[in-house]
RNA sequence: AAGGCAAAUCGGUCUAUCGCUGCUUCAUCUGUAUGGAUGGGGGAGAGGAAAGUCCGGGCAGCAUAGAGCGCCGUACUUCCUAACGGGAAGGUACCUUUAUCGGUAACAGAAAGUGCCACAGAAAGGAAAACUACCUUAGCUGAUUUCGGUCACUGGGGAAAAGGUGAAAAGGUGAGGUAAGAGCUCACCGAGCUGGCGGCGACGUCAGCUGCAUGGUAAACCUUACGGGCUGAAAGACCAUGUAAACCCGGGAUUGAGGAUUGCUCGUCCGAUCCGGGAGGGUAGGUCGAUUGACGCUAAUGGUGACAUUAGUGCUAGAUAAAUGAUAGACAUUUGGAUCUUGGUCCGAAUACAGAACCCGGCUUAUAGAUUUGCCUUUUGU
């Protein structure tokens, strides 16, 4: 298992975001909300959008910061979630949302996201 | 050497491990094929403001983008530029300074017209007016008298000087003059006009003439000159998908109902594929546009300068729910503390503003710190 998160590993077209924020289960884990449904996709077992609001941060430079901490928190960890999808022949649509008013350090960031794929492990699977 | 002001330039570096987005190359697999997948190698990957979206241009579209009116913008001069509301060099006024330097300017027109100018004041635009005060004159008026007059009151006339109001009362100061006064006359200053000279020009300067009522406001309407067709990369083109110029009901016109074009008019174009209502659906994925350009760097030449020309050289992000990151360590700079040998060591803190989204030229705003140049001040040395 590489540590690759390529371009294949986003979520991209207007309608399945949409499906997923509708309809997609939640599951909390501060400072993050995900939203997980299971959807058809050969190229990788999960597909992952990362949303932080312009409300809580205007600026895009911390928003950009954010983004590629939680980004390389789901890269780093996300080898269980993949192997038990790949099991089971599952994939996966996630919607990420930082929903904390303030900027969170890389530490405290990967803790909580490796909690968060626990939960979204124990749930799926 | 330190501090201040102005201008210009830069705005962290390196190593290791794991990653991201393009490009290129090799190998393997697959496919009729442009290709696709996997793995490896090489090389590239945010800014001076990428920001605000305030101007200008390129580019693209419009079943014509034309004319007039309207509307909007600009406003000292000359030049630069693809263009500009930007820049350069100057002019004028004001501020600052011993003087320079420097700063600020919605810097066209108020004798084309209209409006407004609160409060105060007699009067705020009409060659106006008389509250106090000035001069003069008249009276079967009054008081007083040294019988000449003087004062008061009332009426007529002169004057626009003094006081008072105001941001502003209609050239200013001084002298003459006068019944009192007045550019009535004179000197100086100011203003206007005319001419000469200098300058491409804004304008400057010199001389002469005119006694010179006619304010402010155009960040009020307005006038003059110049400029602007509208939309905006979610533009637009192609491929794929789709019965999509499709279906039903009502209205309306046969040579003009209606529609498009910019707010209106004309003109032009389209024109049964019209107008109103209703029911039921579909797409929103990819490629191009899109990064070789009014491009960067160096040198020479021309120009006070913005800049231009010529020669050489370089290719320097191209994402799209949106790449350029994470972790660890070292260095650099600034700074706090401790220590002693006073410039070393140790420990700690800080390193800004901020993230390309079609591309350029500007403007504005944010910015830790560093460097260079010029000017000024202080101190030390010679």
């Amino acid at each position: 298992m590489t540590g690759s998160f390529g371009k294949t590993y986003k979520l991209t077209g207007s309608k399945t975001i949409e499906l997923v924020y509708r309809q997609g289960a939640v599951i909390k884990e501060y400072p993050f909300i995900s939203r997980v449904s299971e959807i058809t996709n050969d190229k990788a077992p999960i597909q992952v959008v990362i949303s932080v609001s312009k409300r809580n941060f205007k600026k895009a430079v911390t928003r950009n910061l954010i983004k590629r901490r939680i980004r390389e928190a789901i890269r780093l960890n996300k080898t269980d979630l993949v192997q038990g999808l790949e099991h089971s022949n599952k994939q996966l649509a996630i919607f990420v949302i930082y929903t904390a008013k303030e900027v969170h350090d890389f530490e405290l960031i990967e803790h909580r996201i490796k909690r968060l794929l626990a939960k979204i492990i124990s749930h799926e699977i």
